[in-house]
Parts: C-alpha cells; structure tokens; sequence
DNA sequence: ATTATCTATAGATCTATAGATAATGC
DNA sequence: ATTATCTATAGATCTATAGATAATGC
C-alpha cells in the first residue's frame, strides 16, 4: 500500500531515530536491518527506500545523533552540562547519552565519509563548550583549547567508565575525579589565571 | 597431524596476538573467526581446541592487550610516556596502540565477565600514572585522582582524534590541545601545588 | 503512472560442531 | 590411546535486490 509523502518522512524520520539509538547501545555492527525496520515498525524491504546501503544510514544517523546531543544541553550553564555529562545516568543510558561517546570507537572504523560527519559534530562540541565557558565568566573571548581538554576527559571518563562492569568501584571513581578536575578547570578558567590565583 | 605440547601453546600464543591486533583494528564484531585462524596461519575448525567461544577469546585477547600496552610504557618517564601516547603514530596505529583507547566502546557492549578484564587493566593503567606522576616529582605521594583525570583526557584525545578523517586539522588540534594540558598538569604536581605557584 | 511498502529470496557471511586424519606421549 | 589439526557442513545470521501490491498524485 502507498502512503502520503509526510508518511513517508515521518517513517524516514523514525528509522533515523530507532537506528540512532540502537547504533549507540550496541554499536554499528551490531544491529542489522532486519530487525532495525521490524522495531521501527516497517518491513525488512522498505529500508531501501530511504537508504541506498547501511553505510548511508550510518552517516545520517550519526550525523542526527550528535545533533542531538548538542540540543540536550541547549541552554544550561556549562557547569550543569558537566555535572549531567559526568553523571551515572548518563554512563548507564548509553542509547540515549552522548553519540561520541557511544561511538566515537566505532566511527574510527567508519569511511571517510563518517568520519567527517563525526569531525563536524565534535568540532561543534568543542565551540559549545567554549562559548558556555566564556558564558559563564561573563566574559567575550573564549578559550579553544580549553574546551577541547574538558571536551576529551569528559568523553575518556564516559568511555571508560562504561568498560567497567555494573557494580565496579573503578567506574564511579572514573566519573567522581573527572567531574570534579572539569569543574576546577572551568572555575579556574585558564591556566595562567590558575597560577595566577 | 597431531602436534608438540609446546607448537600447541605457541599456535595458541599466535591466535591471541593476532586476534589482539585485529579486534583493536576492526572492533570485536568486525573480525569473523574464520579469517582470524587464517591469518595466523590455521584453519577455521582449530580454533574451538583452544577457546570455546570467540567470546573466550574476546575476554582473553583483551587481557593480553591490555598487559602490552601497560608492558610498552614500562620505564619511560611518565612525561615522556604522555608524549608519545598523546602522539600522531599513536592514533595512526590502531592495531598496534593502546588496548583501552581502541576497544572500550566495544567492552561496554561485551558480557560482565569481560568488563572485569578491562576494569583490572585500566585500574592497572592508573595506578602506573599514579606512580610514574610520584616519580616523577621524586616524592613518595601518589594522587590517584589527578591519575585519572590525565588518563581519561588522553584516551578522549585519542579516542575523539581517530573518530576525524585522516586529513582533518581537528584531529590533530585535539592531541596538541591535551598534550600539553597534561604535561602542564603533570609538571604543576596538584590542583593545589598549581594554584600555590 | 508513480512509488512506498510488502513478501520472498539470493548469495555471502557468521559461530559452532561432527568426524576423519595423523603424530605425540604413554 | 590421546589429541591438535583438518575438512565439511549445519543453521543462523547478514546486506541487498526483484517483483507484487495498492494508494497517492498527476
């Protein structure tokens, strides 16, 4: 049976947004698209209607993912972005958390194409952060390199944490030391205004 | 052909190292055991007289990993480790690199039992950062929290630089910009020591 | 007439096992 | 006799395509 062209767009948008998801809790290779379309409530066939191979999939809904996870932290003071970044129900919420660091591993083993996708998504992580931080000193100039530094532990700490298993000290530990060194480092603003202090 | 005791622990040997390389190149689901055994040189059948599932192995290769990227840095002044962990041939060499930065994505995913694996190897990790920090100051005093925050942010650097595409100037900018935070971090000793100078 | 979905399937993988072979280790 | 390897294959996946169906949009 045909459906509308907003049909169409509206079960386009649904496969994104289940693959998004499922990619980020189990990885690319580890969801197929049979039962990607079963979830999204489609059959098998019809995804290539929408995509002309996985791999374009992949892309898009990398590209959807980090978006997303710009738009979770609209509008917070970058502190509160910290503490919610580094806290355990992000850790434990992998296929609604962060997209780069779900998949920042498995974007490595992508094509080129991806990779660029996953480049623009960080690189506007990175100005996020460094504009919250300006923000948040109520001051115009930003620094870059501090916010890829706050950017990196944050992603390592989330990484690693989540390596560890359920019940594992190491796992809290990971995230309690990050959280607090990020918070110090923002405070702090820059190293020489550190020393300075 | 029925072989030595000793040929059996050295095919058993070469099963590992190789898997070890191409499961940090390609991710856990991305290497087939058929292809595993014939790169090192046996056949696909072989494999089950030494692990019982490619899950074993997983848990195995992983701990093996893990023990070699510790064992590469042995020795090295813990400034001089970070330089060339922080370093380009580093992200280019997957295959070659550390264990936590090109796998833990994937462990999250991976059964409790090899999380534990990674959990010891990465509490192994921090605790030679721990020491190598101490020794480096000539001070007996470890700082196991400031351990952890130069870990995570190096595996992030790592980790985020190898998700850009080869050329990408990002790529690069995110090992500079944590390269030298963590030298200054190392070398500043403590928040404290830091903020006293 | 076009097209978004469906069913069915091709062809290539994947993990794991069964049984044969042949050299070790008793 | 035991056992490490081999060949061959079962059975379950995987991506992608072909052709049928039926409702939209001209």
């Amino acid at each position: 049976m045909r459906i509308t062209k907003e049909k169409k767009q509206e079960n386009y948008e649904r496969i994104i947004a289940t693959a998004s998801a499922l990619f980020r809790e189990r990885g690319f290779d580890g969801v197929g698209v049979a039962e990607l379309m079963e979830r999204a409530g489609l059959t098998h066939g019809g995804f290539y209607n929408h995509f002309r191979s996985k791999e374009d999939l992949i892309a898009e809904s990398t590209e959807n993912g980090l978006s997303e996870t710009l738009k979770r932290y609209a509008g917070y003071d970058v502190l509160a972005v910290m503490e919610l970044y580094l806290a355990r129900e992000h850790r434990d919420g992998r296929g609604q958390g962060c997209t780069a660091a779900a998949l920042s591993c498995d974007a490595a083993r992508q094509p080129e194409e991806t990779k660029a996708v996953f480049a623009e998504g960080i690189d506007r992580l990175v100005r996020a952060i460094e504009d919250g931080i300006a923000r948040h000193h109520a001051s115009g100039a930003g620094d870059r390199a501090q916010a890829i530094t706050v950017l990196a532990q944050a992603v390592g700490a989330i990484v690693l944490s989540r390596a560890c298993p359920d019940d594992s000290p190491l796992a809290d530990e990971l995230l309690d030391a990050c959280r607090a060194d990020c918070r110090d480092a923002i405070e702090n603003r820059s190293r020489d205004n550190r020393a300075a202090v």
